[in-house]
DNA sequence: CGCCAGATTGAGGACGCTCAATTCTGGTGG
DNA sequence: CCACCAGAATTGAGCGTCCTCAATCTGGCG
């Protein structure tokens, strides 16, 4: 096992921006022992239909889940970047029907499952962390459902975008202009898009002076204008903490 | 408060087919406190950006998780038939992007978060259940993202219809003949679909003799045929116990 | 300099949408 | 028992967004 204190605290501070954690579930968390793993872009490092017995923290890089159908078309359920655990969900149910791909050369932090299950059974604010952890998640996969389902191109685009920028900005990058590291067929399996289509799509949000993506870099000339073409609101992401009714 | 025990029921076998739960636990889920709720048709009974404050347990009928954009058109996000506990998810999210709908008339138990959490904090395996229902929630959701995002109109019309078949046929009805109280138009917002277009499509499911629906009722001719259309597998649905790397 | 993955652009086609009219169904009141 | 009605289902015609196929361009790297 490698040495998780560094490692951890990313996400860590993700959880505990959205739940109060004891300074003593802190350390649990920071604590959590796991293995390093590099993963080069492209490569599925969770297999689809193999049964899993530890989660995954993206330490660095990019990360997507994504299910195929049964000609290999791939669409992306979810993007994570570095803090993000990928499968916690995997926890509680370790025969996922959806599998994990490196979009960029990544590393990975591997919990084994039990260390996870012992943490949440030491801790009730744990065990709710993490499932509120799962519950964001599905918070962003049911927006991701909206934007896909009911929006056209354009507009899909420009909220994935926005969507990105705002969780990267939430680890300290410039909202405005940061590096995404994702080629147009990512782009595409995430929004159901054809690579040729969301290409035009690009260029028209370029030509609108909204954003322009250039060697992995954004650029967002107008974030307003860019928020209405995607309807994009940041709530579904809940960055920040909300008190829940707690018993 | 209403009188828990029969209405419950439902929820803690479905919860206690996937996890192992105590009888003291079961006791503590079958007590839940809530309150009886009749909803008609096409009402909201959970509204858009409405502060949550109890999670909704499907009794009778059938209702819709949804979000929309700001145009007003309607993408459903799930589907809960009786049983199903809507909205889980609202007690660690109390603020959630989504709302409910009832699809036709239906009944359903409000049980306050207060009363979740409490029984979620004496109790892991409770908290594990919880988290477990939400996750499977989660997992249908990465495969409806699937569905709407990879196949066509026709495959992912047979592929819901196999899944209510299957998930009601687990709550005790015929898989190949059940009564599905949703409208053309309803089948379109779950699919990303214009009505016109389910329509057409529902025709060419019959007429390629896969199954046939009329008057609110499902009849499926050609089970595997239409699992093979709809490149449907029940895993994703996870209604079978596994065992998970306890800790 | 050659190679390759990714980005870009063009032309044509198709799937699903829009708009609109008609039929069917079940429920209601006379 | 029938007339009536509203909501849903059904069907047709025309259109547009996005897809397919294919060629070309670009930038990074050996």
């Amino acid at each position: 096992m490698d040495q998780p204190r560094a490692i951890t605290e990313v996400w860590l501070q993700r959880l505990f921006r959205r739940t109060d954690l004891s300074s003593g579930d802190m350390a649990t968390i920071r604590e959590l022992p796991g293995r390093i793993d590099h993963i080069e872009a492209n490569r599925d490092f969770v297999k689809l239909g193999e049964r899993v017995t530890a989660a995954c923290l993206v330490v660095d890089g990019l990360a997507a889940r994504f299910g195929q159908t049964v000609e290999g078309e791939r669409q992306l359920t979810a993007l994570h970047i570095p803090g993000d655990c990928a499968d916690l969900h995997s926890a509680v149910l370790p025969n996922p029907e959806c599998a994990l791909s490196a979009v960029t050369d990544s590393t990975i932090y591997r919990i084994p499952h039990e260390y996870l299950h012992r943490a949440a059974q030491s801790s009730p604010a744990i065990a709710r962390a993490f499932w509120r952890d799962c519950t964001v998640d599905a918070s962003i996969a049911g927006e991701w459902m909206l934007n896909n389902g009911r929006r056209d191109a354009r507009a899909r685009l420009a909220h994935l975008i926005c969507e990105l920028a705002v969780r990267y900005a939430n680890c300290g990058a410039d909202r405005d202009r940061f590096a995404l590291p994702m080629t147009q067929i990512h782009m595409g399996d995430a929004l159901s898009l054809t690579p040729v289509h969301v290409n035009r799509m690009l260029r028209r949000l370029r030509e609108d002076g909204l954003v322009t993506i250039r060697a992995g870099v954004v650029e967002i000339a107008d974030w307003n204008g860019l928020a209405r073409a995607g309807e994009f609101s940041d709530r579904y992401l809940h960055l920040t903490r909300e008190n829940p009714d707690t018993g």
